[in-house]
DNA sequence: CTGAAAGCGCTTACAG
DNA sequence: CTGAAAGCGCTTACAG
């Protein structure tokens, strides 16, 4: 049923049915009642297609995920912070439709026909790791875009986001770890998220180095997203891990969760002589035993922030901000001083 | 930049650009390949608001998840189809649109205000729990869907589906327990998921039937899906579990691997003390130590042959299709004869 | 406050 | 094979 013939059949003009439903207020209120009640009752809607012909608004939104994201599973992480953006979008009256794109790939063309083809109202992605071309296309086409969670290294001055502060989650971490005298320290980094991996990592050393403890890059220790990869990697050391006691910081929760069931799996003690301390407080952290000690990205912060601002953004309401989102320390049972 | 604009610019027709662009044989090799090179130079973009009006087709396809499953990070083999509906999907020239919706409330409107505004072609749903009235409206407004994995226990003649073979999975499990001649047996079901469940346990009773053990309800241990809460039902138990032998078969991965963490903590060994089955076969079933015994189901076959067949039917070349896919078992670590 | 009219940017009979 | 014309179902000046 289109409005005209619902029009008809409730006896107004196209118009003000139109108006009713958009809840406008160039209709009376009586007027407007009468036809939400005819709308309930012949459960007519109005075609979003043309919606969005005329007005150019589609009532969409996307969120872009890395591709090398692809599998939620490796990266439980994105999982959660899939999880915050569903929960805290459903309070909003759009719909999400999910894009990847791959960074390595020459192919943005899901990405960037959705932007040509109109078929959003703007954009929350996940990382900010867009190459030059895609930047452009965003300020050509004045979509709205709000970044989140992690940054790469050339964050573009005028675009909204709301990244975690990961210099400041690994000086906690450094911080932390200086405390731990008899322990070698080490860090478990990962070759796909290079640029927040290498800042978790200075604001290890810096941490390390305020309490006396002088980092070598020797003992950085690479793997890939994935709890299996760190579980191999840390394994390969065991008999170092064995030789001398020491203390483990690792880009994530997933790696941490690796290192632990390697040293469990080898007999080496969790904490007392192997400590390990992650990043990100992905539930699953706390699921498996012993419970990993992390440093907390404030997901359930980042997120409300994040889609409130796209809304006011898409609605112009708001201008651009952007916002650094401090981490804090959680210690359980993967860490203690003993 | 029209379609009119554009074919002004290079020198052609409205028709003859939408012809060219939408791959028509009504137009001449030449000019096709002339308008496309263009188009690209141009970056021209059909406007896909535009095109679904005239069409009535959006060029994405809708994701139904129910909502208890909203968080992915409870229920993992949800991002694990996911995963590989993403990747199948993304071979096939739609977009996706994930929709969320709760079959306790009376709430539907995501689901039905997406068909009714006409913003998806056809549905790709996650279990059959659909209410009455949603099944109306697929059957009303004709729109395509396809169900799978999961069924629950008013499957429609009528409707498409691929759903995993439950009942044979649990048979499987059952039989191959019932070889485990002095361990005590046990089920651990979940509340969400009651139809399915109840199917795997009715396969399980049948397959340890065969064997000649004869299963008692009481062996039937309540609990929600989710690591934690399969953790804390098995530490419940754990005095009973140090008592006798017993076969544990669990609703899930996800809950074997809480049982596993239970035992492991209570250092009850797996699987000389009790013997552990999951069922799923999810990517974190081998990622944790020890690796989880299971009965496959195999997602990798039933998403390609879902999201082709949704395809099909929504360009007409195919009607309706079912098949109930068959689980094998896959013996790893958790599960032993010794 | 309400309605007649124009137009959003496409596709597709239809005529040539 | 190509183009002029109509129309998909809405929204929004505009007139009253």
């Amino acid at each position: 049923m289109t409005s005209r013939e619902f029009a008809k059949l409730i006896g107004v003009s196209q118009p003000t049915v139109s108006r009713a439903l958009n809840n406008s207020n160039l209709v009376a209120p009586e007027t407007k009642e009468y036809v939400l009640k005819k709308a309930r009752e012949y459960k007519f809607e109005l075609n979003s297609q043309a919606q969005s012909l005329k007005t150019s608004r589609t009532g969409t939104i996307g969120i872009l995920f890395p591709k090398h994201f692809i599998s939620m599973n490796n990266n439980l992480m994105l999982a959660h912070v899939y999880d915050c953006i569903q929960q805290e979008l459903s309070s909003y009256d759009y719909d999400i439709m999910v894009i990847y794109y791959d960074s390595n790939s020459q192919d943005f063309s899901r990405f960037e026909r959705s932007i040509r083809k109109k078929k959003v109202d703007g954009f929350l992605v996940l990382r900010m790791e867009l190459m030059d071309e895609e930047m452009e296309l965003i300020q050509q086409y004045q979509v709205p875009c709000v970044f989140m969670m992690n940054a790469n290294a050339n964050i573009r001055e005028n675009l909204s986001y709301f990244f975690s502060d990961s210099f400041y989650g690994g000086y906690l971490a450094g911080k932390y770890f200086g405390e731990f005298r008899d322990y070698h320290k080490m860090y478990i980094t990962v070759s796909e998220e290079r640029d927040d991996a290498s800042r978790r990592f200075n604001g290890y050393r810096k941490g390390l180095e305020e309490m006396g403890y002088y980092f070598r890059d020797e003992d950085i220790v690479q793997c890939n997203i994935g709890i299996r990869s760190a579980y191999d990697c840390v394994s390969r050391h065991m008999e170092l891990l064995r030789k001398r006691k020491t203390a483990i910081f690792t880009y994530s929760d997933l790696l941490a969760i690796g290192a632990v069931q390697a040293c469990l799996r080898h007999d080496v003690a969790v904490p007392e002589q192997v400590q390990i301390l992650g990043m990100d407080d992905m539930p699953l952290a706390t699921m498996l035993q012993p419970e990993i000690s992390t440093v907390h990205v404030d997901v359930d912060e980042i997120v409300p922030k994040a889609c409130h601002l796209l809304m006011e953004l898409i609605e112009k309401k708001a201008v651009m901000r952007q916002e650094w989102v401090r981490p804090r320390l959680i210690i359980r049972e993967t860490s203690l001083l003993v």
